[in-house]
DNA sequence: TTAAATGCAAACGGTTTGCATTTAT
DNA sequence: ATAAATGCAAACCGTTTGCATTTAA
């Protein structure tokens, strides 16, 4: 257990969901500017491979990680703003589990991405619109 | 509507589901080996756009190109050989609608990724534990 | 004739690794 | 003492773009 790794396990849980590489990086910069970005990169591999956090991968070329947490939870990613909402789905990993059964499939994990406009989005959306339309 | 066009929409149709650029460019390349790679690419971008598919990511790298069909279908993605097979989830899709309505939000695509290990895999894996220890 | 499509090569950007050095144990 | 962790720089690799050339309409 090195400095380090302490400082970036810290931040790490500090900055909460949804972390990418570079914002944990930056975090611990803050702190200790002399830290590499591959030390932080690793330690991230490591805290998901002793099982608290996961990759979440939304395909915009950035990989999130994502601290693993009592309740499953999907992603609601706002296309706009790109902002991650999580929600809860406790009654649909059920009907998940039955699914995958079916295929006599061993399930280790769910990723459930919900992709679309989020309410104020599309509010700004309509003022936009709005306005373009008087002008 | 170019000949490559033709070739690149015709070979992403008879290639089926998950083709990747480099599949997909394999393919095309035995019809037609002068076809760029990028030229490839810009037209499997082009079915996205017009709406004949869609991107899949599983975090592995490499971005997969999935045909839209009428069924919203989930994926069970085996971590071990990496084979990716589909199932459709109707009853799945309505509880996701409804999660997603509480939070305001405008849904335009849903993705369901199931990981874990095939039954195939399943097996080889047992057989191989026994014949260890046998050894 | 001309805007669009193509092919090549190179840029891009996040991820990953090799290696010399430092450090926890 | 020694295996593990770190920091740097560079490699990696799929994706994306600039640009000169070709081509469909």
């Amino acid at each position: 257990m090195t400095p380090q790794r302490e400082m970036i396990f810290r931040a790490f849980f500090e900055l909460g969901e949804h972390v990418t590489v570079a914002e944990l990086y930056r975090k611990v910069c803050e702190k200790n500017p002399a830290v590499g970005y591959s030390t932080v990169w690793r330690n991230l591999k490591l805290i998901c491979k002793v099982g608290l956090a996961e990759e979440v991968n939304l395909g915009d070329g950035v990989t999130r990680y994502d601290r693993i947490t009592r309740q499953p939870h999907g992603h609601l990613y706002c296309l706009q703003c790109k902002k991650l909402t999580e929600f809860e789905m406790n009654s649909i990993t059920d009907l998940l589990d039955l699914a995958a059964k079916q295929y006599d499939f061993a399930v280790e994990g769910v990723k459930v991405e919900i992709s679309g406009y989020c309410r104020s989005c599309r509010k700004m959306n309509e003022r936009l619109a709005k306005d373009g339309r008087t002008n």
